[in-house]
DNA sequence: GAAAAGTATGAAATCGGTTCCATAATTCTA
DNA sequence: TAGAATTATGGAACCGATTTCATACTTTTC
């Protein structure tokens, strides 16, 4: 009913609260007798230590400290698996936090984790509040923003280049002769990679030239509803786009839900391409064209630099992944112009 | 570049640390010329508490400890969205970890978040290793198992019945007229959840007078291609099933791919039943008919009634939702008997 | 205006570990 | 086997907060 410390492991052995210590942190340094009396005292006792003490004595907790815009997505959450795991082996835990796509929560997030005394801290993007670049200078912290890479960042950033994402969506869709190309993605305030997904569709549209409409660059919340309400308000103009790039499978589903509903068939009266080659992707009807992101490599890469930082003192460094378009049913050769 | 604390707020402000510490945490007891240079001084600093120490001191981390089974899965993580938003709002926070469905591995997480000094645990599912309730009740934790509910459960749980979910849909198709009623389930070893879902489908069958035939009880491990591989064994069978009951909608979403690969038509051919009604549940073709598990409120109360506990004192109590069948278009009829 | 009652403050102990330093115990060398 | 070199061990300080307790300071009361 009591939990016992590393004084009452001592007394059970008969040693000092130094040995016991050593015996946990360093056993070699422990004759091997006093070691097993150690040894045994903390199985009878089941003791293990405080985290808490351990933390404020070393300085380190052990903990890594990451911020993701929500957990309700598939996306984020299979990210967050692949990166325990890989700290896991090291000892590390992974404390996540959300900040609901808000950097003002952001970095309030980022002043509890610290509080918490993290290691190191993984952001999601490139933006980030003032306030949140100066805490984590100020304390000196390790940290990676994955999902995003800029060229000019001067951060260490694993992740790929949305802007390049989106525009090969889009210019698939140009060269399937869609003249009219709408898109739905988030707002793009104060999220860089939604900023640049926005960026790279009106790239392509450019490249084609063709002109660049702000009435069909629609913006959603999150989730499947918020990309059917984006996708009904594009196709009820009275000149809606032959094809929509979604910046989010979720957007997308939405979109085939809705286009479902109103008669609309997809692709032949309008094509859709979603963002993230989701693993549902594939189960829709039609199965949707999507871009592929590399979220398992990416997460891999950044525990493990992150690791090879904190244990081994390596440097970190940037790393830029490339995505892939996946063409499935969801999008077609435009219909010949009427008239 | 140095972090600020406690006595360097003092120093700066000319009083002694124990007043920084009043002005934190009982402020109306600090006179108010001297709140203010202390209110000043933090400001400046930018100083907040270390969590480290003020858990080694109070014995309280304002940390409550989930064990999910993964995070990839849009279930688990609204939950823990949602369960986030109540606690935030009492200044908790939620640590959360996960166990790939081995409750071996929950043991040793449980005893992470305990060093970790978690104020309450949360955990899925009534089935738990010996060593985890043991170092659970040393430590006089409360804790609160969600996702399951069970009439005998000595714990306060906050769930539903599996049982009774599964059983209401082969009840449906039982009542479609099918007799050969197959099923996709996880492993029943050490998942309580699991284990139920069987038993609510065996419980239908034999009140319909029907054969149970361990054979058409298939067991998956988790996602979309396990199910779509778990499918295929059913329907390679000589005498195949005429609908199956899964246990997730993941694993329905793979029975529907594979069914299209293999040309079989939903629900024409087989009945496909899922699990959980997740979003995308109507975005499939055929819409997936499902049962509907109520993970808000189950979060909401789960949340609430530790921080009741926590905060008040108040004393957990069990609560049990009800499930219920969402009929779509995966499920149609048997076909009449050929011959 | 002095004594009593009440309030604000700082010094110091404390939480549970880790680690420096001095000493005790051991091993090695001659 | 004595003495030097090496290694193992315990005592005590320390990390950064909170909190008790004693004291200094206000305010109130007569």
């Amino acid at each position: 009913m009591t939990v016992p410390t590393i004084g009452d492991v001592a007394r059970r052995a008969g040693v000092s609260p130094a040995t016991v210590s050593r015996v946990l942190n360093n056993p070699e340094s422990v004759r091997a007798e006093r070691r097993l009396r150690v040894e045994q005292a903390i199985q009878d006792l089941g003791y293990f230590p405080f985290a808490a003490a351990q933390s404020l004595k070393s300085g380190r907790s052990l903990t890594i400290g990451a911020i993701f815009p929500r957990l309700d997505s598939v996306l984020f959450g299979s990210v967050l698996d692949e990166m325990q795991s890989w700290l896991d082996e090291a000892g590390y835990t992974l404390t996540v936090m959300t900040m609901d796509y808000d950097i003002g929560v952001e970095a309030k997030r980022v002043q509890q984790l610290i509080a918490r005394g993290v290691d190191a801290l993984i952001l999601v993007g490139g933006w980030h509040a003032p306030e949140t670049e100066e805490i984590i200078a100020r304390h000196g912290l390790p940290r990676v923003n994955v999902w995003s890479w800029h060229a000019d960042s001067p951060h260490v950033q694993i992740g790929f280049c949305n802007r390049a994402a989106t525009h090969s969506a889009a210019s698939h869709l140009c060269t399937l002769g869609h003249r009219r190309i709408g898109m739905i993605s988030r707002d793009p305030e104060g999220n860089d990679r939604a900023a640049a997904c926005v960026a790279g569709v009106r790239d392509a549209l450019e490249e084609a030239g063709l002109p660049v409409d702000p009435d069909l660059f629609a913006v959603a919340g999150f989730g499947i509803d918020e990309g059917a309400i984006a996708f009904s308000g594009l196709m009820s103009r009275a000149d809606p786009p032959s094809a929509i790039v979604c910046a989010s499978d979720l957007f997308a589903f939405g979109a085939l839900r809705e286009a479902r509903c109103r008669g609309l068939r997809v692709p032949d009266d309008v094509s859709i391409t979603g963002f993230d080659d989701s693993e549902l992707a594939q189960i829709t009807a039609p199965a949707l064209t999507s871009v592929r992101t590399p979220r398992q490599q990416m997460a891999a890469r950044c525990a493990q630099s992150i690791l090879g930082y904190l244990t081994q003192g390596r440097a970190m460094s940037s790393l830029r992944f490339a995505t892939e378009l996946v063409v499935r049913d969801s999008t077609a050769p435009a219909a010949a112009p009427r008239g």
